[in-house]
DNA sequence: ACATTATAAATA
DNA sequence: ATTTATAATGTG
């Protein structure tokens, strides 16, 4: 039992590695692979699954080269861009068998957003038994037994980010699914990106990675596109007979639904199908504005909007700061000039599904936002109408619904973050998947001001490529990845130095810096300055900033974050 | 992402 | 020794 090593060559060096490209003793790193320190014994190893033969993946093209690259035992990373519709369960138990066929090899699988479950994690149990989990949903005693079981060559480990660190014995294949996830970056130290080390695995175990998504990242997509990297896709016409109806409608300032959306839902309604609407904001208003000072309500501290919680003279009237999490209880009176006329702009899930049990009367409304997402969930199953922001689009909360109004695209599309189009392809691209195709009656109706956008062009053509062609043009032009990498670093200190500090071995080391700009963390948290290194190697950065990490230790306010989302 | 708990640092 | 601040960790 004792006297298994926790981390057998290759995957100490990969844990150095970690160390290192994530500024974090090696200690720390090695850490995150010591199983729990419970007593178990630990079950028989069993090789990889023979089966299922390949069915799926050959359809796609490419697919055949992909499952020769594993068969033949070669090294290589590919990306499989997924048709939505397909059971990614049923595709990766192809390529898992691929490499059961090979023999005495052994792979892992990454999946996103294990807490609430997931069913690509219940579909490879139900197709081969045998998987040693090591998600966190698991006990201490499974996660333990399922680790040791996989440095005894137990064939196939599953589950969430960690996976990417299990100690599997000759590692042939290395699958991450939903590729594009946010999840697949870890937030706390060692803050590192289970793709890149994933990357890195594969090339050190001489394995193939796979990297598994509908909308593959900008990174992904772009070395796929360069042909650093192999492209597995769905031809035109598969993907083409997948998509649902896409329709655009410019927003009406003056309702959150359109008169023309409302015409969609009735429809919809009468012939006995659901709808869903995702709403920008979660709670009431989203603006709070005084009719007698004619301004909006600004938070004290980072001067942001705010936005009100509950409805005006309800049981919950708080006042919160989208930006920096700030609450401050029982609105009465404008701080600015006593006034008490508010006017409240901008509806959040809650107003609307308020306003919605008026206008449809026979329907049942219910709605869900962060702050109810527990007990929402039994009743969002009944509703004929389903009012959500964006968490609760999440795969394992979604009715069935045959239409899906997005409320206001322009607010995705334009938040202040490099990301922020890739991000808003990805859920549109979602949404997309969940109405199902245009076939079997999917519907999606995008509310925006830009119809001519290439976001909304690329989800209505349900074009990924249309996406990433554009986006990378924009990365390309503004240099960020993935033309070049990534380091953010926070300073929550008084003494500007230590920043200061950092910011000048970051530009020894060949890197751009950005900022100081004034960050906010949370209601309780305080104030802080954040820099944002642009390089070509962040490794060449994090091996600069090393020295000023280990010698500004606890207390310093200082995190550095490689390879930030 | 948030609250709780453990731990280190500062002060008396 | 006691208090206080901060980091680590567990949980929705």
């Amino acid at each position: 039992m004792l006297g298994d090593p926790v981390a057998p060559p290759p995957l100490n060096d990969l844990i150095r590695w970690m160390a290192r490209r994530y500024v974090v003793p090696a200690g720390k790193a090695f850490a995150r692979v010591v199983p729990p320190r419970v007593r178990v014994k630990v079950d028989e190893p069993v090789p990889l699954p023979v089966e299922p033969a390949p069915s799926l993946i050959p359809t796609y093209t490419g697919g055949t080269d992909l499952l020769a690259a594993i068969a033949g035992g070669s090294s290589g990373v590919w990306c499989v861009e997924c048709l939505p519709g397909h059971d990614r369960s049923a595709l990766i138990a192809e390529l898992v068998a691929a490499a059961g066929r090979t023999s005495g090899g052994t792979a892992l699988v990454a999946v996103p957003e294990v807490r609430y479950g997931s069913q690509v994690l219940d579909g490879l149990v139900g197709i081969f038994g045998e998987v040693a989990r090591v998600d966190s949903a698991q006990t201490d005693g499974m996660r333990s037994k399922s680790m040791m079981r996989l440095g005894r060559g137990h064939g196939l480990g599953a589950g969430g980010r960690a996976v990417v660190l299990a100690p599997a014995k000759d590692l042939r294949l290395l699958v991450m699914d939903e590729e594009h996830h946010r999840s697949y970056k870890e937030d706390r130290a060692p803050r590192y990106d289970a793709r890149r080390v994933a990357i890195e695995r594969a090339a050190l175990s001489k394995a193939v990675c796979v990297l598994m998504s509908s909308t593959p990242s900008v990174e992904t997509g772009a070395a796929a596109a360069r042909g650093d990297i192999g492209w597995v896709t769905p031809d035109r016409a598969t993907r083409r007979a997948a998509r649902p109806v896409v329709e655009f409608m410019e927003k009406d300032e003056a309702r959150a639904v359109s008169h023309e959306l409302h015409v969609r839902m009735r429809d919809v309604l009468a012939a006995g199908g659901r709808v869903a609407l995702l709403a920008p904001a979660r709670g009431y208003s989203r603006t709070i504005w005084c009719a007698t000072c004619a301004r909006s309500l600004r938070c004290p501290r980072c001067e942001a909007g705010l936005s009100l919680d509950g409805p005006p003279g309800g049981r919950t009237t708080d006042v919160r700061c989208r930006r920096c999490g700030l609450v401050a209880e029982g609105l009465h009176t404008c701080p600015n000039c006593g006034g008490t006329d508010f006017r409240w702009i901008g509806s959040g899930s809650q107003r609307l599904a308020e306003q919605l049990t008026r206008s449809f009367p026979r329907a049942r409304v219910a709605y869900m936002d962060p702050s109810n997402v527990e007990d929402s969930a039994a009743e969002a199953r009944d509703a004929d109408i389903y009012v959500t922001t964006w968490i609760g689009t999440k795969a394992v909360f979604r009715p069935t619904v045959s239409l899906v109004g997005i409320l206001d695209a322009d607010a995705l599309i334009r938040r202040p973050h490099f990301r922020a189009t890739e991000q808003a392809y990805q859920a549109f691209a979602e949404m997309s998947d969940w109405v199902g195709p245009a076939a079997d009656g999917g519907r999606l109706v995008i509310q925006g001001s830009e119809p001519g956008h290439y976001v909304i062009q690329a989800v209505t053509r349900g074009d990924y490529r249309f996406f990433l062609e554009r986006e990378l043009a924009l990365r390309e032009e503004l240099n960020y990845p993935p033309f070049s990498e990534l380091v953010r670093i926070t300073s929550r200190v008084a003494d500007p130095g230590v920043l200061e500090r950092a910011a000048q071995a970051s530009r020894a080391a060949g890197g751009t810096v950005l900022g100081p700009i004034a960050v906010y963390q949370g209601p309780t948290g305080r104030d802080a300055q954040q820099i944002l290194v642009k390089c070509s190697d962040a490794l060449l950065i994090a091996d600069a900033l090393r020295s000023l990490a280990r010698d500004t230790p606890s207390g310093s306010g200082l995190a550095i974050d490689v390879d930030p989302r």
